[in-house]
DNA sequence: AAAATGTATTGACATAGATCAAAAATTTTA
DNA sequence: TAAAATTTTTGATCTATGTCAATACATTTT
């Protein structure tokens, strides 16, 4: 960090207008204590398409997602890939390791995170032991997360597998319109490829293609060059999701 | 607790010859600090196909598994079924909620476990701060494994996941014979069905035991009566698991 | 704006694994 | 130990999704 600069002057440039705030770890910080979180983080710029977490790296560090979103992936030797998340803003990433990443992480369109090595997310949470509660939720609700995601490729339909995906992305912070559970049409902009659904949902990206169809056709949804998609009944979608018949 | 037994009673009787203890999160504990481990804890006893935790039933208790084995399942409403997991000896469940279990988890034969109710490792985990390293290594191992089970689901084929699931199931606790890494062969005993089987690959029995079959063929394991299953060449089929040509 | 490049869709066909149906093996019960 | 019940294996067939190939559509470059 250079000199010249106070720590206020870091957390005010670096907290206070950051979206994540109130979603990410953070929350469990006071504003008067932001500066002891600054003080043990470090900000990172990611362009578009580079990686920042390597699968296999010594794992020294953990992240917070504040801007741009990222998918998360392992690969096979013969180059099969399959996408184990997508992060968003606010979310913590580096939890799924031991000594090394178990997963690379690569930024879809530029983002920015603050990095906090291990050790210093020690020290934060002895000064604020309500951090320690924070992280075991957020390991909680990604273990929760990823067994949904167990049966999703091990159970549902290719169409199970769209509609579920529709549906996760339909939080607020993916959304380019349209309110809640409320039965009107939902517009969610998806930064990712063809390409990246099909290996989040374990299929082809054809079928991905097809399956859209599908869902054109029947009335479910509308798409806007291949990244804008409106849902047009997100009730109707949750029950494909869920296997309701 | 009944009375007239001192908790060094039941330290005694619990925890000495627990075969658990050097490997559960109790290997954070030392000896002389047992005491306050176990007046947190009560013992259970599961006989074979009852669950201990239902999926959507809140939850207060974690538990380390510290006899007999436990299948852990999610299902959806016409009856799919995926196993997120098979737990053995020293597995700590119950990380994977919020406000409730997101799983169901059934004894897979007679078992025993220890219930630690959430506020009892809130008090632990105060008293034995190397208890939370413990707990975030056991929900990052966890999630590690959960991330390469996604992959498993998503891209590998019906051999690879037969050979993934042989392979995991090599551990020391779940050997009959044979030793480590060696090329010798390494005999299993598998208390699982093959329908277990087959929810927890995502895949039917019918798959299942026509692969065993080609694995017979092909002279990599021999099966006796359907849940002895020895497997001659440990590399080969890690390498078919890892998808090596 | 046109050309070039990359990405997504659509179509024809192939196949791994599912489904349905016996038969065989194993385990349980009597 | 024999009979019954259950589980597993094997066989025949089907189908959802994959593969390969050709357009069509977007986006970027010139």
């Amino acid at each position: 960090m250079e000199t010249g600069r106070t720590l206020m002057d870091v957390v005010k440039e670096r907290c206070e207008h950051c979206s994540g705030r109130s979603l990410s770890i953070c929350n469990a910080i006071d504003d008067e204590d932001l500066p002891a979180l600054v003080a043990e983080s470090s900000r990172i710029s990611v362009p578009s398409g580079r990686s920042f977490i390597e699968e296999g790296a010594p794992a020294h560090d953990f992240y917070v997602l504040t801007s741009g979103r990222a998918k998360l992936f392992n690969l096979m030797p013969d180059g099969r890939r399959q996408i184990v998340g997508f992060a968003e803003l606010g979310d913590f990433l580096g939890l799924a390791a031991s000594e090394t990443y178990a997963f690379t992480a690569e930024a879809l369109g530029d983002a920015t995170l603050c990095r906090f090595p291990h050790s210093s997310i020690d020290r934060l949470i002895e000064r604020f032991p309500r951090l320690r509660c924070r992280l075991q939720e957020e390991a909680s609700s990604e273990l929760v997360s990823l067994q949904a995601r167990l049966m999703l490729l091990g159970r549902k339909t290719a169409k199970e597998r769209l509609a579920s995906f529709l549906v996760e992305q339909a939080r607020p912070c993916c959304r380019v319109g349209g309110e809640a559970g409320a039965e009107r049409p939902l517009t969610l902009s998806l930064p990712m490829s063809r390409t990246d659904i099909a290996d989040y949902l374990g299929l082809t990206i054809e079928t991905v293609s097809r399956t859209f169809g599908h869902f054109k056709k029947e009335g479910l949804i509308t798409v806007k060059g291949a990244s804008s998609v409106t849902l047009l009944s997100f009730k109707e979608l949750s029950n494909i999701a869920n296997g309701v018949r």
